[in-house]
DNA sequence: CGGCTTTTTGATGTATATCAAGAGCCGTGG
DNA sequence: CCACGGCTCTTGATATACATCAAAAAGCCG
């Protein structure tokens, strides 16, 4: 359905600087973007820990809606079968490079509660993240998580690759991508962020964003 | 702040038929509209089986915003704990009828991963209810998960006592009451339901109501 | 009856979806 | 190199669903 390549050369979506020689074991994969890892309702006991790139979790809906209930950080490990057979499918938001193993069958040391916590914590966030928020607050109850979760690039201050689409950040919060797009241009139009290009946000004001997220802005 | 018996007598607010002589062992024990169970953030090991009447499970926002993440129901056993300190308060809704034990600290054993499961299901099912559904399709699609828990009142077929109140339908469902109540007229308009009394609440068309919460209605 | 809470109904404003078109960006191929 | 096609993103115009404010109606209890 949808062009494989579709988001640009694979540094440019990871990240500006070039892969590290060596240190990443040789099992972990590069996957493109939109690449599934796992489907909906097919069980596996898959462990994916995802070195860079980010990933997202969605579910497909009856009447063709798309809900995009998390995305996966460098850093994050995703247990498929954290809910016995997975309740969503993951997929590549960027070109990503994943180390997957098998997780041990055992359900109960295999996969820790903690993984079932952080994941139930994630979707009690996303309720209230998004619920009777105004469009502008849950943007920027987003990009600051996003802002948690990426590395800083390299030289410029509080400046960060903006890997999520805006299709998927309006499917995240339950908005339409034009509402999204609008509401980064007023964050912009305020100067509590800059966006230098589309891809890339640099933070100048956080406690005004947060101030916007929390209250209805 | 609220009174504790403003929802009614007992009878009237758990079921029109009175107690049953005996059944329940002595453990079980009454709790008031608004009782509170267990705060959240108070860490506790209880495991609560609901018997008659319905709980409710609230997250409070900064901003003075009230959520419902969910609804408990008879024969439902919400186990406190079950997120390490529990992020949530539960709450009577009506007079219920509660049998509560502590349940073994062991969080493996004592919180089985199927406790887990459920809650995040229930998430899961909230946030695709709730994300990008118009209001009237929200009110269906709870008007039948509440039908799914209910026991059928005595002898009139499909009638329902509507336990929750409007506005907890509200703070659940990320409406204002007012918009609940006219969707609960506008579903009563179109022959969907009847509602012989406020609190009570007749199927007429299911078919048509599933139709509504699927899609776009 | 008179006070209290919940529910219903009405009138109004506004935030956001939707439709439509244009602009920027990237990769491809002549 | 430049032109082209396909995306994603941005911007504008319009319609509408819902929140909000306000007040009346319906229950409930003393």
């Amino acid at each position: 359905m949808q062009n494989d390549l579709a988001v640009g050369g694979m540094n440019a979506a990871i990240g500006r600087s070039s892969w590290p020689r060596l240190g990443y074991p040789s099992t972990s994969e590069v996957l493109p973007p939109n690449r599934v890892l796992f489907w909906q309702g097919e069980p596996q006991n898959k462990e994916l820990e995802i070195l860079e790139g980010a990933v997202r979790a969605v579910r497909l809906c009856s009447a063709g809606e798309r809900q995009v209930l998390a995305f996966f950080w460098p850093g994050d490990t995703i247990h498929s079968s954290c809910m016995g057979t997975p309740t969503y499918t993951a997929e590549a938001v960027t070109y990503c490079r994943i180390r997957s193993r098998q997780s041990s069958q055992s359900t109960d040391r295999g996969v820790p509660v903690s993984a079932h916590e952080q994941v139930l914590r994630e979707m009690l966030d996303l309720i209230q993240g998004v619920s009777r928020r105004s469009a502008l607050s849950r943007i920027a109850w987003f990009i600051l998580r996003m802002r948690n979760h990426l590395p800083c690039m390299d030289a410029d201050p509080d400046t960060y690759k903006f890997l999520i689409p805006r299709n998927d950040i309006a499917d995240h919060l339950g908005l339409s991508p034009e509402t999204v797009c609008r509401g980064l241009m007023e964050l912009k139009r305020r100067q509590a962020i800059e966006m230098p290009t589309r891809r890339t946000i640099r933070f100048r004001n956080v406690a005004q964003i947060l101030r916007i997220a929390k209250r209805q802005g």
